[in-house]
DNA sequence: ATCGGTACCTGCACGC
DNA sequence: TGCGTGCAGGTACCGA
C-alpha cells in the first residue's frame, strides 16, 4: 500500500487524535509489535496523551506526553478510526473518546513504543519534498547503484516507494537501470523535479488506491488514474505510444517506456 | 561500507 | 472446484 503520499494522507486523516488520552491498547498479534511483549507495551501506553502526529517518510510518529508511538504500515497496513475489528486487526487503541484499529493482512507493518525518538526514524534520509536540489544532487552523485534502487533506499530520501520511483523516472526520462553517479546534472535536475511533482500531485489526490488502500476514514485515493507507467506493462506510453515494459531492478518490478527512458544516453 | 539477494506473510489472478 | 505459480505499496538481515 503506502508510500509517502498515502502515509501523508493517513497521517492527516488521524490528526483529530491529537489531545486524546489512551485508555487501553489490545495487541492481537505478536508479529507487528516490535520490542517489548504486548502486555508490557499496553501497560506503558495506558494513560498517556497524544501530542503532535507527524510523518517521517513512510513512518507515522505520534509524540506522547512522554515517549513515542511509531507506526509503519508495511505493504497492507491500515489505520481505521472506528469500525469493527476484522480477521486482520492486530491492534486496537481505545481513547477517552473513540478508537483506532490497526489492520494489516500481510503483517509487514509494525508498531513500536519507545521512550526516546526512534533510532530507525532518525536514521532516514531527508524528506524528498524538503531537501534542496543541491543536496539531492550531491548525495546522488556518491552512489554507484542503479537509480531505481537508490530512490527506494530510505537512507537516500525517505518516503519514495515502487510506484513513485517509477513515475518520477518516467517524468525525468531516465531508465531505471541507469547508474546514479553517472547521471548528468540536467538529468538529475529533471529527476528531482519529476519526484517533487509526482509526490505533490499524489498527495493532492489522496494517494494511489491500487488494491485496497484507504485512509483512516475509509476514503480511497485517486492518483492511480494518473499513473503513466506503474503497472501499465504492455500498454502504450502516454507520450509516444511505445509499449510499456517491465524489468526487475533490485528485485522490484520496474515499469518504463523503452523509448522515452533510454538506458545509454545519460 | 555498499551492494544484491532473500525472508517475512496473506490474498488474488491466472492457467490447467 | 481445486491446485500450483507468480505477483503485490514494505523493511531487515545476511554474506560477498
Amino acid at each position: 500500500m503506502p508510500e509517502l503520499p498515502e502515509v501523508e494522507t493517513v497521517t492527516r486523516s488521524i490528526a483529530r487524535l491529537k489531545g486524546r488520552r489512551i485508555a487501553g491498547v489490545e495487541f492481537r498479534s505478536r508479529r507487528i509489535l516490535r520490542g517489548a511483549p504486548p502486555e508490557r507495551v499496553s501497560a506503558r501506553l495506558e494513560g498517556r496523551r497524544i501530542g503532535a502526529i507527524q510523518r517521517y517518510g513512510k513512518f507515522i510518529v505520534l509524540a506522547l506526553d512522554s515517549g513515542f508511538l511509531t507506526i509503519h504500515l508495511g505493504m497492507t497496513g491500515r489505520l481505521l478510526l472506528g469500525g469493527a475489528a476484522g480477521k486482520h486487526t492486530h491492534a486496537i487503541f481505545t481513547f477517552d473518546r473513540g478508537r483506532l484499529l490497526y489492520d494489516d493482512s500481510r503483517q509487514f507493518g509494525c508498531i513500536e513504543f519507545s521512550e526516546e525518538f526512534p533510532a530507525r526514524v532518525a536514521r532516514l534520509g531527508p524528506e524528498p519534498l524538503e531537501v534542496p536540489f543541491e543536496e539531492f544532487a550531491a548525495r546522488l552523485k556518491r552512489h554507484k547503484t542503479r537509480i531505481k534502487a537508490l530512490l527506494l533506499n530510505q537512507a537516500f530520501v525517505r518516503g519514495v516507494g515502487n510506484i513513485y520511483a517509477d513515475e518520477a523516472l518516467f517524468r525525468a526520462g531516465i531508465h531505471p537501470m541507469a547508474v546514479a553517479s553517472r547521471l548528468r546534472e540536467a538529468r538529475v535536475r529533471r529527476l528531482f523535479d519529476g519526484m517533487v511533482t509526482v509526490l505533490t500531485e499524489a498527495i493532492a489526490a489522496g494517494g494511489s488506491s491500487i488494491s485496497d488502500y484507504i485512509d483512516a476514514q475509509g476514503r480511497k485515493g485517486f492518483f492511480q488514474f494518473s499513473h503513466r507507467v506503474y503497472q501499465r506493462t504492455g500498454e502504450p506510453c502516454v507520450k509516444c505510444g511505445t509499449l510499456i515494459r517491465r524489468v526487475l531492478v533490485a528485485q522490484r518490478s520496474s515499469h518504463f517506456c523503452p523509448k522515452c527512458q533510454r538506458p545509454q544516453v545519460q
